[in-house]
DNA sequence: AGTACCTGCATTTTT
DNA sequence: TGCAGGTACT
């Protein structure tokens, strides 16, 4: 599926039909709506160039009309062009914008993608300078943990002074950093018990051995075989004419080395990021990268987008006082041709729990229309939060008063147990020898094997030098393990060869050999025998799995796609308001957005503070900017005084970065006398404006009047109960609980239900948390 | 082999 | 506070 030949032969016809040559020398309708500097940046097309794109400034219309503009101009054609980014869904983004932009000219642009995704296409096709076959497995995290704790443990180490994840951490931190087990430098070479590098070394080779890379191994092969092999790469500089590369400020050094071998011939290198959004330091990613570009490509063409299209004045001089504190910037002033708009709304509280109070009434008030301003429905507002933790006290309220929201960045799809176990299977079906994912799903479900009968099986292996699953044939064959335990696994192995011949015949889809396997395999019916809360869910993943099947050719493709790419969106129709990370909030924009929890230690975090001390304030002040940023009308901050985190009460003082704020941008809503001892001997200017603001005048206070008295089961979708309406609940009563589902009353005491839910069994829950399912708007 | 307790620990996360 | 991972027991 990853046949070189046949991508760039489709690409290279699709570019050339002459009746579209026409079309190329129409109007050029992309440079329409351009600005000026939009417009430079589009047809700058040679040498390097830095396109320092602001929060909000359409970087990604450049972009896109960039290519559109090489494509139009001739200057290369679809399959010369080189254009990376960071995730999947930016890569989507971009090549449907692409395609609107030039609409029936070409069918796309094959190298648009992912850093990975690119380097996975192109390590296929030189695997074997690195040791490898062209059909290497792609390890998660997972499975490298896994591969990481057999040789650690091979080496005596103790695991608790020295935890393999830790371990991990640096594997991968060196491999960002480009270095391979020799050029580790001898600094880095005492690190995990002095045997760092000699596990690193130790686990490269067992990967070579597996026909296995990990992530970090996607570049760093890739950067060698670059270095190494200069036919190779003089290849490669001359194939792609123009390089674009998004998110620039997110590039580690292996990124970097990459970019920066590719671009060395002709340097036509365009580079779009925001220095000041850089916010993945501590994965790796260099804001040193985009700080010296310039001098990393002399002569490079520095553009600064600076009109912003999607925030009001108030937001973004919010946004820009708190920044300016940063030294190291490239410096950019965002403006906006925009002059209404609210200021940032900035409110203390006494603790977490007031603070969800107070931002659930906010959300309701903004929905309903309750202010001067037209209704802002439940899509359009965002709740982001620095840590996940802080989403409970969120998700708790929500649930309690019936607020719908969706919590987005969980575990990913693929990352789910279930998920994971069904593409083990998948993964020794395709490839026999894949002994991680044979070890993974060899007992599960249950097959009577517990260490005692892996270690046989691994010691088969070994000795005659056969993969797991060929190694637990022998073991059966041979009988090295108890009578119920050979036959369970000789069941397995025999399940393979059936399954693995159904997939050479062609009897079968690939969707119904997938149900085959889950179900003759116990998969399953382990779901559908337990009993927890969770196991209806799992099967429904896997029903969904198996369903996604069917827009690939077979289960290879299927596997390549998945280690590769997040399959997310599940969005429903209902609305919903969103609470994330200010990380996952990155690119996204909401017209009204809360950003909780600004004290001192939460945000910016303290752990930021000890680890990277001034360097990650900074950090955690762009995590700021970016937060602020994402608003299009409405941005309101807020912090407690007190706050539970892990179970301990815990008081805090305002985030510096309040401070930082510029008052004129601020409307404080505080309630007097709130802080009153709490920090007034240090305040400073706009603490004291918190702490003395006229809160009775303001609109905060005058709402929170108005529905102080309020039903705390409050409707969804704006519909009215009145609470004194509201009717008990009884015994036999059906009732809806958002977590469990719905479930019959079986006993009532107070406010407290038994309930026998249909899927989860029964539950002891307040009454406060379940609905009738007629009252459910939603 | 499988369950029940206990201890230690705790940002941000894509590929 | 709550979960994950490890140990000890059945």
């Amino acid at each position: 599926m990853n046949d070189w030949n046949q991508t760039e032969s489709d690409a290279f016809n699709a570019a050339v039909p002459l009746s579209q040559q026409a079309m190329a020398t129409s109007p050029m309708d992309y440079l329409d709506g351009l600005n000026p500097a939009q417009r430079d940046a589009v047809k700058t097309l040679q040498g390097p160039v830095l396109m320092l794109a602001g929060a909000g400034t359409g970087k990604t219309k450049a972009l896109t009309a960039r290519i559109a503009h090489l494509l139009a101009t001739r200057s290369a054609r679809p399959n010369e062009i080189l254009a990376v980014t960071f995730t999947n869904k930016a890569a989507r983004e971009m090549k449907t914008r692409v395609g609107a932009n030039i609409g029936q000219m070409v069918e796309g642009v094959p190298w648009m993608g992912t850093f990975h995704s690119i380097c996975v296409k192109l390590l296929r096709r030189h695997a074997e300078l690195v040791g490898l076959k062209s059909n290497f497995t792609i390890l998660d995290k997972d499975d490298q943990l896994r591969l990481l704790k057999q040789l650690v443990r091979a080496q005596n180490i103790d695991e608790k002074r020295w935890p393999p994840r830790m371990l991990a951490g640096l594997i991968d931190q060196w491999k960002n950093r480009g270095w391979v087990p020799s050029k580790v430098p001898t600094a880095h070479a005492s690190e995990y018990n002095n045997r760092g590098t000699e596990i690193y070394a130790a686990y490269q080779a067992r990967l070579t051995t597996l026909n296995a890379v990990d992530f970090g191994d996607l570049l760093l092969h890739m950067v060698q075989i670059f270095q190494n092999h200069a036919d190779v790469l003089e290849k490669y500089q001359r194939w792609f004419k123009y390089i674009l590369v998004d998110e620039y400020q997110d590039t580690n050094v292996a990124q970097y080395l990459w970019l920066r071998l590719l671009a060395a011939g002709h340097k036509n290198i365009c580079c779009v990021g925001d220095d000041d959004q850089s916010i993945y330091g501590w994965r790796g990613a260099e804001v040193g990268n985009i700080l010296r570009f310039e001098q990393d490509f002399p002569g490079a063409k520095v553009i600064k987008l600076e009109q912003n299209y999607r925030s009001t004045p108030h937001i973004l001089g919010a946004a820009a006082g708190v920044i300016s504190s940063n030294s190291n910037r490239l410096g950019k002033t965002l403006w906006t041709a925009e002059t209404e708009g609210e200021k940032v709304r900035l409110k203390g509280v006494m603790d977490g729990e007031e603070e969800a109070r107070w931002i659930s009434e906010e959300i309701e008030a903004y929905q309903s229309g309750t202010r001067q301003l037209a209704p802002i429905n439940l899509n359009n507002q965002a709740i982001l939060v620095r840590a996940s933790y802080q989403m409970r006290a969120f998700e708790d309220r929500f649930l309690n008063i019936g607020l719908p929201y969706r919590v987005i960045g969980g575990p990913r799809f693929y990352e789910r147990m279930e998920i994971r176990d069904a593409m083990a299977y998948f993964r020794v079906v395709v490839s026999p020898d894949d002994s991680l994912a044979f070890e993974r799903i060899v007992n599960t479900p249950k097959r009577s094997l517990g260490e005692k009968a892996l270690q046989t099986i691994h010691l088969v292996a070994r000795n005659n030098g056969v993969s797991m699953l060929e190694g637990a044939r022998i073991a059966v064959g041979e009988k090295h393990l108890p009578a119920r335990a050979c036959k369970t696994l000789g069941a397995l192995v025999a399940g393979f060869d059936r399954w693995s011949a159904q997939m050479h015949g062609d009897e079968l889809t690939h969707i119904e050999l997938a149900e085959i396997i889950l179900d003759e395999s116990g998969y399953t019916d382990h779901w559908k025998n337990d009993k927890s809360i969770e196991a209806a869910g799992r099967l429904e993943n896997l029903k969904e799995l198996v369903k996604s099947l069917d827009q690939f050719e077979n289960l290879q493709g299927f596997l390549e796609h998945i280690s590769l790419i997040m399959e997310n969106e599940q969005d429903d129709a209902t609305e919903k308001v969103s609470i994330m990370t200010l990380h996952a909030a990155k690119g996204l924009e909401f017209p009204c957005v809360f950003l909780p929890g600004w004290e001192d230690g939460l945000f910016p975090s303290q752990r930021s503070m000890d680890e990277s001390g001034q360097k990650g304030v900074e950090e955690e002040r762009r995590l700021a900017y970016v937060g602020i940023t994402r608003a299009e009308e409405i941005c309101t901050i807020s912090f407690a005084s007190n706050r539970m985190v892990y179970g301990k009460w815990q008081t805090s003082l305002p985030s510096r970065f309040i401070d930082e704020l510029p008052p004129e941008h601020v409307d404080v809503l505080t309630s007097p006398g709130l802080q009153g001892g709490a920090y007034g001997a240090a305040a400073s200017p706009l603490q004291q404006r918190v702490a003395n603001a006229d809160v009775y005048n303001s609109p905060g206070w005058k709402r929170m009047a108005a529905n102080s008295i309020r039903p705390n089961r409050s409707p969804a979708a704006g519909a009215v109960i009145d609470a004194t309406a509201t009717p008990a609940h009884n015994l036999g009563d059906r009732v809806f609980h958002q977590k469990f589902g719905y479930g019959l009353i079986t006993e009532v005491e107070q406010n407290k239900l038994t309930i026998d839910f249909e899927k989860a069994g029964i539950k002891n829950v307040l009454a406060d948390y379940v609905t009738r399912p007629d009252e459910v708007p939603f």
